[in-house]
DNA sequence: GTTATATTTGTCATTATTTGGCAAGTCATT
DNA sequence: AATGACTTGCCAAATAATGACAAATATAAC
């Protein structure tokens, strides 16, 4: 399994000097559940991603990338297809910001 | 929403000239849902494309791969930013490759 | 080796989401 | 208006996700 995203956590709040302890209350979660999702056996929701970022003195965006590039490599990965997949559904997600609206 | 699975699976069928009420048992499944599927409402399982591709003369894989792209790009679509993650997703997905187990 | 602190593991009840099926609906054709 | 093809709406059951807690395991200091 991959986790970048919660991997990426772990690196941050370590380099913030920042315990679980301390960071998990800012968030309204318990300290099991913080480790949890820095070691991706629980998924964050996209919320708490986005008040992460500032504690962790980082990017929304760059957080959020990671965290959604997570999910898409967990569903692509257990499937033989998975690359051509991934293809497929590039074209089309292009294809729909072209039309703005959803 | 995008559903290529979902319309492959009705053009297909059509070319066929098969009715939902005659491949919906095939499938084990009642017309009203393979409707939804076909429709994009539904889910379909991995097991239903399988036995789906035969009687549609189709290639597994194609249909798995119209499968799965719909569910990445469900997940995507809706994010700024979905098409980076599908990057960074996709440098994960050739990575595990490398490394033959999961 | 005992204490203290940080993190992880396991379990559980609650909640949310998904699923599959049925009854009834629409739409078109005859 | 009757038939045939498909769709819609709704619901109960199954499944999965969530959050919380107690307990267990490090890790390190003394």
């Amino acid at each position: 399994m991959s986790n970048q995203f919660g991997n990426k956590l772990r690196e941050l709040r370590e380099q913030q000097n920042l315990l679980l302890r301390q960071v998990a209350p800012l968030l309204d979660v318990d300290t099991p559940m913080l480790s949890k999702i820095e070691r991706g056996e629980r998924q964050a929701k996209k919320e708490l991603v986005l008040r992460l970022a500032p504690i962790l003195k980082a990017k929304p965006d760059e957080l959020l990338t990671l965290w959604l590039a997570d999910q898409i490599a967990a569903l692509a990965a257990d499937e033989e297809v998975g690359l051509q997949a991934m293809q497929v559904a590039e074209e089309e997600v292009k294809y729909q910001k072209t039309k703005k609206k959803k």
